[in-house]
DNA sequence: GCGACAG
DNA sequence: ATCTTGTCGC
């Protein structure tokens, strides 16, 4: 598959995207973070560990935690994280009971602040058709004002767009970049990561997600070698 | 050609 | 993302 090939895919996909909410701030009754390990050792096939907790919203209790392995060929190609880690998020999405309930996914990537304004934040919704928010502790495109003080934003534009907010999370943390996926816009996106942080860089669910991630991960090499 | 470049 | 010990600071 050519690079150019997975652009069109990308394309193709950004044209269904809805920048618009599918419920209020206050219908938000769950919220799940999502995040991918890595084990990758010397000669052996690299595999990827995805990790998904569900947490009650807002008061953020864990209410399901679920992980899935599988192996990955494709290598990291910014702008095509989506074929890397998409497949392995998607399906550790569906062993947690999220279809049913109001939840919005928090994902370890971007939204629409992508070159082609289809990061694997948007992947996710549109193959599931769940809302989600893309964070990230780096830019991937778009320009913006420093935020200075904990807790503020500012908006992040790209070739004359708002594609999301750039948040500095606490006092000496470097600021994350919130894009939405799909069925969400910009400013719901901000308002539930806000709601998400507890004095950390990163919010809750994705914290919980990545801190699983990275046990299972310890314990398939404890295990296996 | 040079710099930028999610995880 | 991952490789890695101690260490400075609230």
């Amino acid at each position: 598959m050519s690079i150019e090939k997975l652009k069109d895919e990308q394309i193709s996909l950004a044209k269904r995207i809805q920048i618009k909410n599918k419920m209020s701030f206050d219908e938000v009754e769950f919220v799940v973070g999502v995040d991918q390990a890595f084990d990758d050792f010397k000669g052996k096939e690299t595999r990827v560990i995805s990790a998904a907790v569900l947490m009650s919203f807002p008061e953020l209790h864990v209410v399901e935690s679920k992980s899935v392995i599988e192996k990955v060929d494709f290598p990291y190609i910014p702008g095509f994280l989506m074929f890397r880690e998409g497949k392995s998020a998607i399906r550790v999405l569906k062993e947690i009971t999220v279809s049913e309930r109001k939840a919005v996914v928090l994902v370890d990537g971007s939204g629409i602040a992508h070159p082609r304004r289809c990061g694997l934040a948007s992947y996710i919704a549109i193959k599931t058709g769940l809302p989600t928010i893309g964070i990230t502790k780096h830019r991937l495109v778009g320009n913006y004002e420093e935020p200075k003080k904990m807790g503020e934003a500012k908006p992040l534009f790209f070739e004359g767009e708002k594609v999301g907010y750039v948040l500095k999370p606490c006092k000496r943390c470097n600021p994350i970049f919130i894009s939405p996926g799909s069925y969400i816009t910009p400013e719901l996106s901000l308002e539930i990561v806000k709601a998400c942080m507890k004095g950390f860089k990163l919010p809750e669910p994705i914290r919980f997600a990545d801190k699983l991630a990275r046990e299972r991960k310890k314990i398939l090499r404890d295990l296996n070698g």
